[in-house]
RNA sequence: GGGCGGUUAGCUCAGUUGGUUAGAGCGUCGGUCUCACAUACCGAAGGCCAGAGGUUCAAAUCCUCUACCGCCCA
């Protein structure tokens, strides 16, 4: 049978994953008796295909559930995508743009048509995105947020919370975009400096010439003012409280109020109050029963009742006219510089206008509590710990969370209103009659729900609730959410309360957060601004595994790392290394029957059964802790160090010679290896298992391996092997040293008092031929010729070079060696001089400084005997 | 303004109860197409662990401050 030279990962993907879905794998059983293990997907939304930062998320999910699938547990991976009500509105209407149209000029239905389309799309794309991953989620249970049944569930829990009397509708400043013409909660806000000016504004008082300057930093505001405010302490204003002033340009009366909110030292002092048009003034209007006067619309234009010639121009042409005005008349006093704070639309980036408006809120103060106490209590932890503070300090300032947007792409909010009597109706479904007046002239809310409402709902929505299913009974609350900061409020929060308040249980037992890929040069992937690496082509040029292991490797809690494309390669190389040592037991395991003959285990079968063992050990400590560099790091160096690099190549020799054992050692380790690295590279892992056997099973269904036993007296022998591999390893030096090819035959004497060693490469003379081209020779009192000295834990071994001996680099070899030594050795003296270190240090630090230095001094003087 | 991260070899990063001589990959230098692998093998060079204090017998690791970079919140 031939195989390949270089792993070519391609087809044989394909076929694999396939293998997994045709044996449905994935599918998880409630009946099941196993212990249970569940992950919900943090579903991708459907604005595009899916980014590197996914690919991490995904692969984290697939090894944590690979694992336990292997480690005995029924499995539950429930993936899903999510409709993102906005974003896709963005996305579809930008397309829209391109035709110059806008959603309007389309009509809602046309624009839903659009919006399914392209839901299906993206739908069959995410998938198969996810399964090109290696990804084994559930499919059969595959969820999307505007599936029917989420949808009832959805409506269930707008329901629930109204009659409970948690969510209202209100008129209050909330964050509007006039691009998207949706208003937004303050979460999806982003708040940034930009250059502008501070306009400093003459408000005269009425009957005076006397006048008030305020500072704004948007004078069309004032189109709105209903006051002036003061801080009732400001000596320079206490005779103003309660004046008059003349609203300049439309020359209407307002008043100067006092109030502790207003910050002395900003701009003069006195603040201008538009209740309608910023947070903080629709605070101290409501305080002082302003009247509430609102000069810009929904687009963001500006209307009556402000004066005939600003009306219908947009907010910013409108500043412009106003401060030419303004200045004509004489009333601005002067303009400066300033780094203007505003919010921009986390989406489409347009600056947010603070608009009065009638919406839908949910309380939060009560459902927040409740979220603080399990993540306090510590029923749910967030890994890494830090995350846990972040979480935290939002839900301590909490404000109420504005649901209902202005968007057609979403939930329909559940509410029915009476188009006779006014009355409000929330219900499951559409009303026939009004319930007071019997009218049926009822007409349903336009508004939709913000995408997070529904999204909050996920972990138990997927599972069907508010049915009492059996996923819910088993399988929830789900394990981990595996996830990236950016969503621990917008997200993770939500789930937490709503998890708390419809099921009376935590939706998570963990929360991992995991770093945020970023590219090389640190800037943050984003699709829509071009940056970053398509996943997709990095599995077509490296293979899926590559990706994976790439990506574990480089998961090490931090709060970012930065990715290229060439990062890839340490992962298809690891790939091509793997599949190389398979190719190599392949080869004789072709040949197996002519292997017969069982000699006893080696040595090196000791110590690389040894070295497993410790590899298990940190295995478990690692995915215990989520520590997946580690993870990959571990697995990475024992595989290509350790059994490679010497577990092979010592046995090569065995394989010659047809023994059996070390053929069914290196085997046994070598499957072992093999699940362990299951999780994380799930492709090569299972093309190589069923290489060697028929196999009708998955790798993963095999059980976790155990460790090797190891008999107590053959722990003692396993230095042999590491003095073997340091001979070897000072051999090399010395060849490279006086470059000495390996060509040319060189002879070695041992000389050691250790009689384990003595025997031991007695009979490893052969090894130590074939790697090194060195013949052992029985020491003898004089060695003619030059030689180069090489030191053993247990011996000195002579190794005759003959006229390549070159004095000066002998010595410079031994120099640098006898001054690190001692350098270190002065180190560890000073320790046991030190009383305080006797007294304090542990008994095992101690013995081992007091060990190192028994070791260093012998060795010194070996090293020094030849100067 | 507040919170949180980072600063370790030329580059990208590990280093998890403080205790072997601080590691890896890439890159560099030198040598190899040796019958698994040149996506490889062998050898080597390269670091006062940002700076300053402190705690400790012992600090890259804990504490404080400073500087710079980054993320988040207001």
């Amino acid at each position: 049978m031939e195989i390949k030279k270089v792993y070519e990962p391609k087809e044989i993907e394909k076929k694999w994953y396939s293998f997994w879905e045709s044996k449905e794998y994935y599918k998880a059983n409630p009946d099941s008796e196993k212990p249970k293990f569940s992950i919900v997907i943090p579903p991708p939304n459907i604005t595009g295909a899916l980014h590197i930062g996914h690919a991490l998320n995904n692969t984290i999910q697939d090894i944590l559930s690979r694992y336990k699938r292997m480690a005995g547990y029924e499995v539950l991976w429930l993936p899903g995508i999510d409709h993102a009500s906005i974003a896709t509105h963005y996305q579809i209407e930008r397309e829209l743009k391109k035709e110059g149209k806008t959603r309007f000029d389309i009509g809602k239905e046309e624009f839903l048509k659009k919006a399914w389309a392209w839901k299906e799309k993206y739908h069959y794309l995410i998938v198969s995105q996810l399964k090109g991953f290696g990804c084994l989620c559930d499919w059969s249970r595959f969820r999307f947020t505007m599936d029917e049944e989420y949808s009832y569930t959805v409506r269930y829990a707008f329901v629930y919370y109204y009659k409970k009397g948690l969510i209202y509708r209100d008129d209050r400043i909330i964050n509007w975009c006039p691009r998207c013409r949706t208003a937004l909660s303050d979460l999806e806000v982003k708040h940034k400096e930009i250059d502008g000016f501070l306009y400093y504004i003459r408000y005269p008082l009425k009957d005076s010439k006397d006048y008030i300057v305020v500072a704004t930093t948007r004078p069309e505001t004032m189109l709105g003012d209903t006051a002036v405010a003061v801080n009732p302490f400001d000596e320079r204003y206490k005779n103003y409280i309660n004046k008059t002033l003349i609203l300049p340009l439309q020359e209407r009366e307002i008043k100067v109020i006092a109030d502790e909110m207003v910050d002395i030292e900003f701009g003069t002092g006195a603040v201008k109050v538009t209740p309608s048009h910023d947070p903080n003034d629709f605070i101290i209007g409501k305080k002082y029963n302003l009247e509430f006067v609102k000069v810009i619309d929904e687009d963001g234009k500006i209307i009556p009742p402000a004066k005939e010639r600003y009306c219908n121009l947009d907010r910013f042409a409108a500043r412009e006219l106003i401060v030419k005005d303004l200045r004509e008349k004489g009333l601005l006093e002067k303009v400066e510089n300033y780094k203007v704070p505003v919010g921009l639309c986390a989406r489409c980036e347009t600056i947010i206008e603070p608009l009065i408006s009638k919406q839908w809120f949910l309380k939060m103060a009560e459902l927040a509590k409740r979220a603080i106490e399990v993540v306090e209590k510590g029923e749910v932890k967030f890994v890494p710990k830090r995350w846990t503070k972040v979480y935290l300090d939002w839900l301590y300032n909490i404000k109420d969370w504005c649901l209902s947007r202005q968007l057609w792409w979403g939930h329909q909010i559940p509410v029915y209103y009476c188009l006779d009597c006014e009355e409000i109706m929330v219900e499951m479904e559409k009303p026939e009659k009004c319930f007071k007046c019997n009218s049926k002239n009822i007409k349903e809310e336009e508004d939709v729900l913000d995408t997070w409402f529904s999204s909050a709902l996920w972990p138990f929505a997927t599972m069907g609730y508010p049915k009492n299913t059996k996923e819910l009974e088993v399988f929830y609350p789900t394990d981990v959410l595996v996830t990236d900061p950016d969503i621990i409020f917008l997200w993770v929060a939500r789930m937490v309360f709503s998890s708390l308040e419809f099921l009376n249980k935590i939706p998570f037992k963990y929360v991992y957060i995991h770093s945020t890929v970023l590219n090389e040069k640190g800037e943050r992937m984003s699709r829509t601004k071009g940056i970053g690496i398509d996943p997709q082509e990095i599995v077509n040029e490296f293979g899926a595994d590559a990706l994976r292991f790439t990506l574990t490797y480089l998961e090490s809690q931090s709060q970012s790392f930065r990715l290229s494309k060439d990062k890839f390669i340490i992962g298809r190389n690891f790939a091509n290394k793997i599949w190389n040592a398979g190719r190599l037991l392949f080869s004789y395991y072709q040949e197996k029957d002519s292997f017969v003959e069982e000699k006893k285990e080696k040595v090196y079968d000791f110590w690389i059964k040894e070295l497993f063992n410790q590899l298990l050990r940190k295995y478990d400590f690692y995915l215990k802790n989520y520590y997946f560099s580690l993870l990959a790091q571990s697995l990475y160096s024992f595989f290509w160090n350790n059994y490679c690099d010497w577990y092979l190549e010592l046995n090569k020799e065995r394989f010659r010679k047809k023994d059996k054992r070390a053929l069914e050692i290196s085997l046994e380790v070598f499957y072992n290896f093999l699940k362990l690295l299951h999780p994380i590279m799930p492709f090569i892992t299972e093309e190589l298992w069923h290489l060697f056997e028929k196999k009708e099973k998955s790798i993963m269904e095999e059980k976790m391996p155990e460790p090797f036993s190891i008999p107590e007296e053959k722990v003692q022998e396993i230095f042999l092997c590491e003095e073997l591999i340091s001979l070897i390893r000072n051999i090399r030096n010395i060849r490279a040293n006086f470059a000495i090819s390996k060509g040319i035959e060189l002879k070695g004497y041992l000389k050691t008092d250790n009689e384990k060693l003595f025997h031991f490469l007695e009979e490893e003379k052969e090894i130590v031929k074939k790697m090194v081209n060195v013949e052992i020779l029985p020491f003898r009192k004089e060695i003619k010729g030059e030689f180069s000295k090489i030191i053993l834990k247990e011996g000195d071994f002579y190794l005759e070079v003959g006229d390549f001996f070159n004095l000066d680099k002998e010595k410079k070899r031994f120099q640098k060696e006898i001054e690190e030594l001692e350098k270190i050795y002065n180190e560890i003296n000073e320790n046991l001089n030190n009383e305080e270190f006797l007294l304090k240090a542990r008994r095992e630090i101690i013995e081992s400084e007091l060990s190192k230095k028994r070791e260093i001094e012998e060795k010194l003087r070996r090293l020094r005997e030849l100067l």
